[in-house]
DNA sequence: TTGAAAGCGCTAACAA
DNA sequence: TTGTTAGCGCTTTCAA
């Protein structure tokens, strides 16, 4: 233990070197296990940096190798569970590596997206990760020009830059609508996010509306909503729809928070769930586990997209060679208790 | 509309000064807002930046400047809602400012704390923000050592590096047991989170059991659990308190989640809640605004505390002296429909 | 196994 | 208003 003066200056190599007695190369190459280096000038500069209290500038080693161990990961919101869960599967497979993830939120607006990505790319990140397959030509441009491995996540309906991991929204949106038609649903509302740039969740509703169209169907109601709480947003989109249109025989939410939110509302009113009315929400989120009733659900497995995708970025960080990888996962149909009407 | 051919190496600043005929100093001021330059060098230098497709290499940036504007917040974990939203907070407050947040995870432990904390510190960010009070000795050094602002938030009960922004939690124990007192409630079950690095937690219980104690009373049954869906375990572990001990007539929950669970389960038990049962929980996650019945909670108000961190750091940055900067944010009992048993 | 020199791409400081 | 020079702190490369 050494009583050393705190820095006024930030500690650097030369002196890690100077208390060492080791050249800075030399120091360098120990405390980045390069290269042959004799036992007691390894830890000759290992007690130094140690005593010193030295942390490298990334900043300086980043500039003189190229390397830079950061991988962007773009997502558009940290409210909504969905994306911290993506992150935990990123953050979980990056663990064994020396990547390290950075997020950028975009709040759903593409020139944030533009804007946060310029940032990232600035720092010259081994990889991004960024959701969604939309993107504005200037931010494509980007990534492109970046030359690095890109991979967009969550949806695979459209034209990926480079790599892609998720599931196509359009099919999981089809789905839902064959499993509920197949129950003998057929007076159905849809009560969703007001989220023009919701691109997902645009195109799941395409898939269920185009499938419902094939029977002679349509949705019968709509209602959407913006900010505050899910749960009780769905709720209260619930009764007033249930209100405004009683014939109403499902109710298909664009998420799972709303669902719940409306599954509760329904148990209330004393509905009988599924014979008289049937739900189903989106996303297959824990908290669903803990409600009174199963809500009918179709899984989007959010952290193995991050692990996958983070798993295809640390492979070409690695070396291995590739591009344009296409990881399709299978949106799984979970049908709790508020679906079946007939026992199978 | 030039037709480049992508580059194979990285555009630099000298691309931009060939290509607009500028010299490498002034593309470099025209691309950072600094220094004068004429209207017309500006927009020759713009127009080549942006046919290239130039974006600017922070590295060297960084280095030749040594000015950062990354922002480390450093939280122990992604899939419990507190931390994106004190996330959110810190984005918002930054918005304005030219700073950045980068986010680490520690998992809540101390070693991984230990080396996200080096690994961000390598990249010599402008501030660090970080989750918690309770630091290993090595820590605390690093980021004295630094010499950049640290804001320890969530927590004031200890002795900060620096600035700290947050709550008492111990307080907040404190209070929740008088109110809980006042309605005449004695037989008090805990229900909590089976981690003993939770400070937070710690320090609550702490705060809750001596209040209980100048009351001559004291928690007659415990459940922790660990994993899983919190509202499903909540319910579970309500379940097997309730019949281990059935004169319970509180049951404090270390989080609204697990707290929601248990209500869940009592209000199909049909428990006269509160008059035979009362609940609370901690947090006021905005969940709870949707369920049937509100749960008593006490706010913590996250994104404040987010915000107020961030702006700490901004401030600082830019230049504003400070150190030592001290918020204690007062938790708000949110009394709900679970606690009031004599009306006021 | 170790060291010396050169330079990564930018910006501070100064000169013109 | 614009340009020149000299680094920032490290790693690459080459020599010893």
């Amino acid at each position: 233990m050494s009583d050393t003066i705190p820095p006024r200056r930030p500690l650097t190599l030369r002196d890690v070197s100077e208390a060492s007695g080791v050249s800075e190369m030399t120091v360098s190459r120990v405390l980045r296990n390069r290269g042959d280096v004799s036992a007691s000038t390894r830890q000759k500069v290992l007690n130094a940096a140690r005593d010193l209290g030295y942390v490298p500038n990334k900043i300086a080693g980043a500039l003189a190798s190229s390397r830079v161990n950061l991988v962007a990961v773009i997502i558009p919101s940290l409210s909504n569970m969905v994306f911290p869960e993506v992150l935990a599967g990123v953050a979980e497979a990056l663990e064994g590596t020396d990547l390290q993830p950075v997020v950028g939120v975009t709040s759903y607006r593409p020139e944030k997206e533009e804007k946060v990505l310029y940032e990232m790319l600035s720092w010259r990140p081994s990889g991004v990760i960024v959701a969604g397959i939309e993107h504005s030509e200037t931010a494509r441009q980007m990534l492109r020009a970046a030359d690095i491995p890109v991979v967009e996540i969550m949806d695979v309906d459209g034209e990926p830059v480079d790599a892609v991991v998720g599931i196509s929204h359009r099919k999981a949106g089809r789905r839902m609508a064959e499993a509920i038609l197949k129950q003998g649903f057929e007076q159905i509302g849809f009560l969703g996010t007001q989220m023009p740039l919701d691109h997902r969740a645009r195109k799941r509703f395409e898939g269920f509306t185009e499938t419902l169209a094939k029977a002679g169907l349509e949705v019968i109601d709509q209602e959407f909503y913006s900010g505050g709480s899910a749960l009780l947003k769905g709720r209260e989109m619930t009764q007033a729809m249930l209100d405004r249109s009683p014939d109403i025989d499902f109710l298909y939410y664009s998420n799972d928070l709303i669902g719940a939110g409306g599954l509760l509302y329904c148990m209330e009113q004393g509905y009988d769930i599924p014979g008289r009315l049937g739900l189903a929400g989106f996303n297959g989120v824990e908290l669903l586990q803990g409600l009174p009733r199963q809500l009918a659900t179709m899984d989007t497995e959010r952290k193995q997209i991050g692990r996958e995708a983070a798993g295809i970025v640390a492979a070409r960080a690695g070396g291995a060679v590739g591009g344009g990888e296409r990881v399709e996962l299978e949106p799984k149909i979970s049908i709790g208790d508020t679906l079946r009407r007939y026992k199978p």
